[in-house]
DNA sequence: ATAACCACGTA
DNA sequence: CGTACGTGGTTATG
């Protein structure tokens, strides 16, 4: 015997232990938030981590079977056939599976036409051969013939896949009285149900087994077949083919073709990264505690020395220079000329001011401490403000910082975070610098020193080096980047992106007593409201705890209950309407009263925390804040100020023109996303509306009910109208209904009038989703490209939500495409025109400005004429304009 | 302290 | 059982 250690083998049935975990696991208490079912997966992974502590094996790989279709089933159709329709919760986890184990760095391998278990029974055997220790873990009692002395067969018990029953020889013996080769004769006599292979009438484990002892085999008995008495002996006699066909089915093959030998199966290293992204996406948060603290990974001394390898690995950023005057202007025209695709730019910053700047080649990085006025920086300030192409990662706020400081910036050409963000605009994705680095160049930023209390950057490289790993992204990026993203990059996103800071630097002027005045009123109208509801139910409660309301509301006043939410009934505003129908009672009025005055509490609350020392407020766009191509608005949001009710209104009323300005504008897009639906969708009905000067849901309204439009009554009017808004969300008849508190099949009515008017419009959302199924992702008129993952799943929740989605993302995407073209085009104009009015706020659809005096008339035809022709659709863009002391009045 | 959930404001 | 967001409160969990 050899010093080293023998190697130990692991070979698993992939499919039958999913399986296993799927039923043993409540599929309910194993779903992602989005609905993703994840409990065969966590079973699964769950008993194969506690296998490679307790086996320790060299060697690991998991079979799967290609489908349900195998030599077997071709020899034997009936084979397996009375097994029942695959769950569909179970079968869109076995993709997830895969993707887990190759995280893992454990190969999976399948072959078309053969089972697992004969890929386990071929493994197995050479590698016994080859001197491994064999470890076959399988749900399929077939596997039981696989055991040698080199081999041992785990099975899981009945409860569950962490409880594995060993078998090696002596167990088998044990068990069943035979040795492990023997048992498919056994099973061929007795049969297999779940196989749907019969075996021979009456003749159980216990008369198999009396048979093989006594005559040694399958052969043996059937050579003896006429020797044998009675009713069973008749059955042999009869059934014969049936055990010699089951003994050949239940042979596992043993020199399947396999593209690996055992040898290649060493188990590989954890993708991380991989795993930390896929197991936060299936919510497996002890599991990945796990799985880091039994690699090594959880800052262990096993994890260091990996990092420190693999930060040794990556190159080296070149050592930063310093240089003035003639030698930066020297450094910055020979760099430029030679890079004609861009040098990197990174500012570090301190309170939105630069400190420092950083520009680098490939090969060379540049760093100035920042300091106003040093004449000896000028050539640096000619090169920001000129044309010269720059590579930046989150530029917004360091264009801001620049200009903070004064200097003039241009020439912008590509923002790693932006770019990221096109490529997957998820919400949840981290599009750090760090991160983007190990995701696109596979190399690991040096972190930095935890120890040290005020880090000078992120990363113990600094600036410099973090401008010369930007350089090398962003060059690296925007080769991977298909042309129409690209488009979309360069001549929207970069050119917004530029805009965008300067409408957080300008903000817009809110009154803070206005306000207070507002707040105050509310804070006693919620105190007597609260005060009065607390008579009514005899107690006083937290009426903002839903916990509590739903005790008053269920228990105490035994209302009816509503829907159901995760942790109990649902007290929204919908759910207390239909009380109120059907239960009145005053409690629910004042409860929606009381919530009415807390939240516009709240917002006012967040708004007025917002105002700066300019009486201003200056939001944060975030630009990578949605999956449409939306801009999002935070620290405050701006996009969710009130207007609907009355109430409301009175906090637009506090958004007032700036000082040194003599009005408000807001201008917004009327309808956009229908005209855009008719644009894309070419119904000739929808567009003749928009061409017709007629009101438009009167219009649809007059062709859906076949009536004229001067007769169309208000409550068509609400039903066409919330009906063609609807269909760009993927609404269903039972949504519509809802929305509308009118019966199923009236708006199952009303959709079918809908479509056999505007049929143009239903084969444009068909084909939105087949051609998405195809292609994997949507597109807007621009390019713009949103990607879905699950609309071929089998998984209805997640396949319906995609569908949703995918209807919406070219018609909201387009939407924000169209503004933010308008928004970069009006920019350029006050630019050109040297006008002084600002553009503020946008809310998707809407813009506002402060305009400077005398500029009433130049901005409001710039402002008509560039988001009217921000794009040329089948239908006109229509815009409406208004004027105003404030952004209320200015509303209409 | 952090995360999940609910509710609700906007387009 | 209608898309896209952000905020803030309560509650449960660490």
């Amino acid at each position: 015997m050899p010093d080293k250690k023998q190697p130990t083998l692991l070979l698993i049935d992939g499919h039958s232990l999913a399986f296993r975990a799927f039923y043993a696991l409540p599929v309910d208490s194993f779903q992602t938030r989005d609905g993703q079912h994840t409990n065969a997966v966590h079973g699964f992974l769950s008993m194969l981590l506690m296998l490679l502590r307790n086996e320790q094996p060299t060697h690991v790989a998991v079979a799967f079977d290609v489908s349900r279709v195998s030599f077997r089933t071709r020899e034997y159709a009936e084979y397996k056939a009375t097994r029942g329709e695959t769950p569909s919760e179970f079968g869109g986890q076995i993709p997830i599976l895969k993707e887990a184990l190759h995280t893992l760095g454990i190969t999976t391998i399948e072959k078309e036409d053969f089972e697992a278990d004969d890929i386990l029974a071929t493994l197995a055997t050479q590698g016994a051969g080859s001197g491994f220790k064999v470890l076959v873990v399988s749900g399929d009692r077939d596997t039981i013939q696989l055991v040698t002395p080199q081999v041992t067969l785990l099975y899981p018990s009945r409860q569950g896949v962490s409880d594995l029953t060993t078998y090696d020889e002596a167990k088998v013996f044990d068990k069943y009285g035979i040795r492990p080769e023997q048992y498919p004769e056994i099973a061929a006599l007795v049969g297999e149900t779940s196989d749907n292979l019969p075996g021979i009438p009456k003749v159980g484990e216990k008369t198999a087994l009396k048979w093989l002892q006594q005559y040694g085999s399958l052969d043996g008995i059937l050579e003896h077949r006429d020797e044998i008495k009675g009713v069973v002996g008749q059955n042999l006699r009869d059934h014969a083919e049936n055990a010699i066909r089951n003994r050949r089915l239940n042979a596992l093959i043993r020199d399947v073709e396999l593209p690996v030998v055992p040898e290649d199966l060493p188990r590989r290293p954890v993708d991380e990264e991989a795993m930390r992204e896929l197991f936060g996406r299936l919510e497996f948060r002890t599991l990945l505690d796990r799985v880091l603290k039994q690699e090594g990974l959880d800052g262990s001394e096993v994890g260091r020395a990996a990092e420190a390898r693999a930060a040794a690995e990556a190159p080296k950023a070149p050592t930063a220079l310093t240089l003035l005057d003639d030698e930066l202007e020297a450094w910055l025209a020979r760099t430029t000329a030679a890079n004609p695709d861009g040098l990197a730019l990174q500012l570090e910053t301190i309170d939105g001011l630069p400190i420092t700047i950083a520009v680098a080649t490939e090969d060379e990085s540049l760093t100035l401490p920042w300091s106003a006025g040093r004449p000896g920086y000028a050539p640096l300030e000619r090169w920001l403000a000129s044309d010269a192409p720059k590579l930046m990662h989150g530029a917004k706020p360091q264009l801001k910082a620049l200009s903070r400081a004064g200097l003039a910036f241009a020439g912008l050409a590509f923002d790693c975070e932006i770019a990221a963000w096109l490529v997957r605009p998820d919400s949840s994705g981290d599009r750090s610098l760090a991160k983007l680095v190990d995701r696109q160049l596979g190399e690991q930023l040096p972190a930095g020193d935890p120890n040290q209390l005020v880090p000078v950057s992120d990363t113990e490289l600094g600036v410099s080096g973090e401008a010369w790993f930007v350089g090398r992204l962003a060059r690296h990026m925007r080769d991977s980047l298909d042309e129409r993203t690209l488009r979309v990059l360069t001549e929207i996103e970069l050119p917004v992106l530029s805009v965008l800071a300067s409408m957080e630097l300008t903000g817009v002027t809110v009154s803070h007593t206005e306000l207070t005045e507002l707040s105050t009123e509310l804070t006693v109208r919620a105190n007597d409201i609260a005060t009065e509801a607390f008579g009514i139910i005899g107690r006083e409660i937290n009426l903002g705890s839903p916990k509590q309301i739903q005790e008053v509301l269920f228990d105490q006043l035994e209302m009816p209950k509503t829907r159901s939410t995760k942790t109990g009934y649902s007290t929204d505003a919908g759910a207390l309407a239909d009380l109120q129908d059907s239960h009145p009672h005053p409690f629910l009025g004042l409860l929606l009263a009381h919530r009415d005055a807390t939240k516009l509490k709240q917002i006012i609350e967040s708004v007025d925390k917002a105002i700066a020392g300019d009486h201003r407020v200056h939001t944060t766009y975030v630009q990578t804040g949605s999956s449409t191509g939306r801009i999002s608005s935070t620290d405050p949001n701006l996009q969710n100020i009130p207007i609907r009710a009355e109430e409301g209104r009175r906090i637009r009323k506090a958004f007032t023109v700036g000082t040194g300005y003599e009005s408000l504008l807001t201008a917004d897009y009327s309808q956009i996303e229908m005209r855009i639906m008719a644009h894309l969708s070419g119904d000739q009905g929808l567009i003749d509306a928009f061409h017709s000067g007629e009101d438009l849901h009167r219009f649809v309204g007059s062709r859906v009910f076949s009536v004229d439009p001067a007769d169309v009554t208000p409550a068509m009017r609400t039903k066409v109208k919330a009906m063609s808004y609807g269909l760009a969300y993927g609404l269903s008849a039972f949504g519509l209904s809802k929305q509308l508190r009118i019966e199923t099949a009236e708006a199952k009515q009303l959709m079918g009038d809908y479509f056999e008017r505007f049929g143009g419009v239903r084969d444009y959302l068909r084909n939105v989703v087949v051609q998405a199924k195809i292609d994997g992702y949507t597109e807007t008129i621009f390019g713009r490209r949103r990607p879905f993952a699950n609309l071929n799943s089998n998984n209805r929740v997640l396949r319906d939500n995609d569908e949703r989605a995918a209807l919406n993302a070219p018609i909201q995407g387009s939407a924000a495409d169209i503004i933010k073209i308008a928004m970069v085009d009006i920019a350029g104009d006050l630019a050109a025109q040297g006008l002084a009015s600002k553009m503020l706020l946008q809310v998707h659809d809407e813009l506002v400005f402060d305009v400077a005096a005398g500029e009433w008339d130049a901005l409001s035809e710039i402002v008509t004429t560039r988001m009217a022709g921000a794009a040329t659709l089948s239908v006109p863009l229509e815009v409406q304009v208004g004027r105003g002391p404030d952004w209320d009045s200015a509303a209409h």
